[in-house]
RNA sequence: GGAGGGUUAGCGAAGUGGUCAAACGCGGCAGACUGUAAAUCUGUUCCUUCGGGUUCCAUGGUUCAAAUCCAUGACCCUCCA
């Protein structure tokens, strides 16, 4: 089977919609947040737990999978989902982030990206029809064109020129793509120009993607800079195909996001910030390595019933993250995406009734109020 | 009783005449993190009214100058009786 995406409703006053993700006899809603799991693995999560916190789609990586264990050890293992016991719809990502996080420009070339294997030194060479076929290898529920995640800031000239490889690889990737029980999303990139968003994204419909994702944001560009290249690009995608945002995870990115049209999210923050000790609040994001919460026997949220919150204390939590106890980063993890859920099912609601401007502005006044709550 | 070795910031530990308010590690405090080379990285950590002040077991001494050399004392460790 192969996922599906039906468009169910678009807001009257914004450019949000609702859908559904249909995959495996499960519907998901959209907008949808998808938790990463580069690694095959959701880190310090099991998959009951990831389903359990309300995650449809999770996100892996072929470049991490590639190197190890290798896509052939996952292809015997019966395919990702049985590898990793998880029966949830999974995406991987080309590898096209690892082009911008682990790759220098001269290591671009017209065929494909050299990589130095961050494990052991090897040469790698990774091309847009190596990453379908391992990909497919992988066994993947929606596959990602290879592309280039360019940085910001980037010159017109070099951001055309990488505009137009990355469609020669998303071409070239589609040829190779045999789409048995998988489907394949198109990358639009272009930076922070507008007519090289609207080309790709126009040169991808052209292909036919079974879906679209916008990449190259929050790539260290100013808020406001970011949210113009996503409505430059959504612009031109089609209105029946789930468009992607690859990367973004921050609260208000998600809300500003829905509003210009985005479907589908990832972001490793709430698992990433986890670990370090960092919890989402309704009122702003709070570091629970600050000593003001030593002896703050509340939860984190008190109106929070995740498991977190329902069983322990801030004080508990920042011990075990003091103390490097791995139990911590498990219930922030759980804690963060389980906010991150509850923001997604709230943004849907407010799309129904019509009120996703005044959640906003509400949102907004009290994540960024400080001295509110998170700071007591 | 004899012979050595030692005592440095919250802890461990460098430093053996000036470039020392004193390396480094840990701990503490704070910050960053957006398609995960990230349970990681960065800053800071004697006091201060930011002018400066007071430190390297204690006291006294040598010297222009002492954590560093000398004397005495205290405490700790090892070995020999």
């Amino acid at each position: 089977m192969k996922v599906e995406f039906e468009k169910t409703y678009n807001d009257p006053k914004t450019k949000a919609r609702l859908g559904k993700i249909k995959f495996n006899g499960k519907e998901y809603d959209t907008p949808m947040f998808m938790p990463v799991g580069t690694a095959a693995t959701v880190k310090t999560l099991s998959p009951e737990e990831v389903k359990d916190l309300g995650a449809g789609i999770i996100l892996s990586n072929t470049y991490h999978l590639w190197l190890r264990p290798g896509e052939n050890v996952v292809k015997n293992a019966g395919g990702l989902h049985k590898f990793m016991n998880y029966d949830g719809p999974i995406l991987t990502d080309s590898g096209g982030f690892q082009v911008f996080s682990l790759a220098k420009p001269k290591d671009i070339t017209e065929e494909g990206v050299k990589f130095k294997n961050h494990l052991n030194g090897d040469k790698l060479f990774l091309t847009p029809e190596l990453s379908i076929e391992i990909q497919e290898k992988l066994g993947s529920d929606i596959v990602m064109s290879f592309d280039e995640c360019v940085g910001y800031p980037c010159e017109e000239k070099y951001m055309a020129a990488s505009v137009e490889r990355t469609l020669r690889w998303a071409k070239r990737g589609k040829d190779v793509f045999k789409g048995e029980n998988q489907v394949l999303f198109g990358i639009v990139q272009g930076g922070i120009y507008e007519n090289l968003r609207r080309h790709c994204a126009e040169e991808l419909v052209k292909m036919d993607f079974d879906g679209y994702a916008i990449g190259g944001t929050s790539v260290g560009e100013p808020k406001p800079t970011m949210y113009e290249m996503v409505e430059m690009s959504t612009k031109y995608l089609p209105e029946d195909k789930v468009r992607y945002l690859m990367g973004l995870g921050d609260p208000i990115d998600l809300i500003e996001n829905v509003m210009r049209g985005i479907d589908i999210f990832d972001c490793v923050s709430p698992t990433r910030l986890a670990r370090h000790g960092h919890a989402y609040t309704m009122y702003g994001k709070i570091n629970l390595k600050n000593n003001k919460f030593k002896e703050d026997f509340t939860p984190i949220e008190e109106e929070c019933d995740c498991y977190c919150c329902k069983h322990y204390t801030k004080a508990y939590v920042k011990h075990l993250i003091n103390a490097e106890e791995s139990f911590g980063a498990r219930l922030l993890s759980i804690h963060n995406l389980h906010f991150l859920m509850r923001l997604m099912n709230d943004i849907r609601e407010n799309i129904k009734t019509s009120t996703l401007e005044e959640y906003r502005d509400n949102f907004l006044k009290n994540y960024y109020q400080k001295g509110g709550k998170a700071d007591e």
